[in-house]
Parts: structure tokens; sequence; C-alpha cells
DNA sequence: AATATGATTCCATAATACTGGAAATATGGT
DNA sequence: ACCATATTTCCAGTATTATGGAATCATATT
């Protein structure tokens, strides 16, 4: 995964709200939470909310599924370890960090 | 590490100035990086680059040592750790994804 | 003291992000 | 067709971030 795209994922993740949400989707497992949950639990407005998780879902971060009227979001993993995989890659090339 | 502090933390990173500045550190190792030989490598404008190191630094993410005129900057492996640690954590809390 | 080097702070500008009400879209039920 | 529900897009306004030249600070050398 190169630099930028990196930067992209992280700086999504790199607000309140939103790692809120992701850490939401993640707890929530495979089937993910509709957008209606997330309101619930994060009481952020309707339109704030769908901004944030646009911006997780442009990153790959996030999924989307539509069940009816409901739109489940969940976290995807393996994008998230391509992520966590680039930050110890660059974490433990030399040093005794690991 | 808690939800705020980790959203800074990967703020910081969220940046690719920032990111290629924290890669340089990492793959220096523990006696670091001066200012100077970071930015003739990324060839940033010095104040640009101060702004972004200061940034990196406020959040633990990077230590600063003085030798004589050079200031070097290392990568605190330990916070990065706890950083990937939280991710890691929320990332396989339930499912399949490790 | 004067000068040079390494780096930061001051300052202003431009760019980007965050926020949320109101209107629009998507889907399903009656 | 009409209404209800779930969610997004439109459209601002406000706030924060990024950028970099010029001035300043910190340290060393002569």
């Amino acid at each position: 995964m190169e630099l930028v795209k990196t930067a992209q994922k992280l700086e999504a993740l790199g607000n309140p709200t939103r790692l809120g949400i992701f850490k939401l989707l993640v707890q929530a497992g495979k089937k993910g939470l509709p957008v209606g949950d997330i309101q619930k639990s994060l009481g952020v407005p309707a339109s704030t909310l769908s901004h944030h998780i646009a911006k997780l879902v442009n990153t790959g971060l996030v999924v989307q599924r539509r069940e009816s009227r409901t739109l489940f979001c969940v976290a995807d993993y393996v994008v998230m370890q391509d992520l966590i995989g680039y930050l110890v890659d660059k974490c433990c090339v030399k040093d005794s960090c690991c």
C-alpha cells in the first residue's frame, strides 16, 4: 500500500467521530450496523453522520450493503489489516521495537 | 489509550508529509534523524517541516533530542505500538479478521 | 562581539474539513 | 397514488489545517 493512500486511511480514522463509528462497526462484526443504529449510538445528526461514513467508505475502510430501506455499514477487516501491516512494517524495519 | 488521543495520533500520521517524516524516522532507528536531514530528504521548506514535526511531537509519536545545534527527531516505538495495539484490539474483538 | 548554522515562531493566506438544516432520493407499505 | 422511513445530497457557514517567507531564537565558532 502506498504512502498517500495509507495517509488517507489514517486521516479517515483520525477523527473522534469517525474512529467511534469504526469502533462500533468492528465490534458489530461481519453483519455490520445500520446507519440509523450508529446515529442512535453516537447521537450525531443524520447529515453529519452521513458525511463521516462517506469518508470512511471512500477510503475502503467501510463497505455498505443495502437491505431494503436499511443501509448496513461493515468494517473491512482486510483493508484494516493492510493498514496495520503498513504501520507494523514501517515500525519494525530496523530496530528492536517488536 | 482513549479514543480521542488515538484519533489525534492517527490524524497526525494521516498526512502524506507527516507519514513520510515518520517513515524516515522509523527507518532511521533509535538514533533518529536531524531536522535538516529530513528537510533534505523530503524537500519541504524549513518552516513547513517544523510545523509538521511539531504536530508529531505533540501527539508523542516523535521525541526530540538536542545535540549541540542539531535537533534529532526519533520515532517513539512504544507510543506507536500502543497505537497499533488499539487498532488491533478494536479490529479483532469479535470476528475472524486475525 | 560578530558571524554562521540549525531550527523554530510569527504572521498571513489559501485550502480543506466539519457541521447541520432543508430538500431530495430510495425503498416499502397501505 | 400516497405516506412513512432510512439515508443521502445540497448548500451554506464556521472552524481548522496547511503552507511558507521573514524574523527570531539557540548554539557554536573565530
